[in-house]
DNA sequence: CACCAATTATGTACTAAGTATATAAATCTG
DNA sequence: CAGATTTATATACTTAGTACATAATTGGTG
């Protein structure tokens, strides 16, 4: 998995380079008072490799969006089958919290993160454009986990009340977490905007495919046919 | 209501014509397309009095964000006893697609305007904007109906819920629109998502004040409903 | 009416993000 | 090593948005 390219590891590291010094740049003095050149200074690159890494400046702030949209996809794909697929993604909300990976790790050190984000207009902005790009991943995997058309309006509808679910989730235990300092609560807090939100996206998506397991759970009586048929339509 | 006075008229007209310029272009060119140079030409004004009325480039499409607002502000306040926050809002989305507002009006005329936001990158991102200004004032209306914290958790997600719902309904039913040229089909797309989001959001709120009445419709085991009820589905 | 204060329109100058294009430097491949 | 390709960089440009100053218009007051 690593890259044996020389080629490939120098831009990597001239990517890592601008984002890191950029990343440390954002949180020290705000994102809007940071201006590309002195990004570039303190890279110690030219202003358009900047611009050749980095479409655009918020870019070099959110450059891991990518995991987590490999994370929705594949908890949808390699779930369990006795697992609906909403709920495969209540469970990845809990593992989340429960894990601290990096996007729901609650600490001074994430804090100042959130505090730059919330601070600045256009980061603000970029991380509603990431929402919105991770509903459409989670449309698109939840679509596909049962075999439906990629844009299966349903399939759009639980996208986006889970991510608005998960969104408030994030901000609301953040917001505990800076008021009190403590992770618990925070985690607590997290926890509990997911159950509600959970069982909502449940109920909205009661009769559709997207609230059953593949294979029943309970032992039926007999079992539900595969859907797959040839020419329909 | 009407603007007595004359300096306030000629502002409101100056406002309106650039307004009304920038719109044209933007519809028939593209909004990345057009230059603020060229609206100030357009309306005959000065290029600092367009961003003396508009801050922003694309507040200029999006002009009439205010009256959203209040509709959903009043839908809330003046709302009867007998019926739910959460309720008032499912009827006020029922009501908007009856009553075809502008909002929510599927012909071509506002096809244009769907398509003009969906071509360009800075229109969606400001639409985003103003979806979460309008969760935002629904979370305050929300918590104020029942005399909640104006930062109650629950409210935030009730209201987001509720948004991510309305968005999905309103471009669900655009693109059915644009596919079909029905209106009518476009409605009922609009509704069946409506109906999906609130059931979802009403199983959500369960066992919060926001999904209860103020004044309990049946105190008896029957329900009772109401002779005189305008509001009839 | 004449004068003053406040508001609105406008001009000039500037900052900074992002684009277009050309070129140089590094790296890969045969 | 030679030629092709990718990456870094320089220069020049466009455009949104801001800061600041000034002119024009309007409302109010003696």
């Amino acid at each position: 998995m690593l890259p044996p390219d020389r080629r490939t590891r120098k831009r990597l590291a001239t990517r890592q380079g601008i984002s890191d010094a950029a990343t440390r740049l954002f949180i020290e003095r705000g994102f809007d008072n940071v201006t590309v050149d002195e990004i570039a200074e303190a890279a110690d690159v030219g202003r358009m490799t900047v611009f050749n890494h980095f479409p655009r400046k918020e870019d070099m702030f959110f450059d891991r969006d990518e995991e987590g949209r490999e994370t929705l996809r594949n908890a949808l794909r390699y779930r369990d089958a006795s697992v609906a697929p909403i709920e495969a993604l209540r469970l990845l909300a809990r593992r989340a919290a429960s894990e601290d990976p990096l996007y729901i790790h609650f600490s001074s050190e994430t804090q100042g993160f959130v505090e730059t984000i919330e601070k600045s207009p256009a980061l603000i902005a970029r991380a509603r454009g990431i929402r919105d790009e991770l509903a459409q991943v989670v449309m698109v995997a939840l679509a596909e986990s049962v075999g439906q058309e990629v844009t299966d309006p349903d399939a759009q509808l639980a996208a986006n009340l889970l991510l608005a679910t998960w969104t408030v989730a994030f901000v609301r235990a953040h917001r505990t977490y800076r008021e009190s300092r403590d992770p618990g609560k925070a985690k607590s807090v997290f926890l509990a905007l997911i159950e509600r939100g959970s069982s909502g996206l449940e109920a909205a998506m009661a009769g559709t495919p997207y609230a059953q397991a593949t294979i029943q759970k309970t032992a039926a009586p007999n079992r539900v046919p595969k859907k797959r048929e040839k020419n329909s339509r």
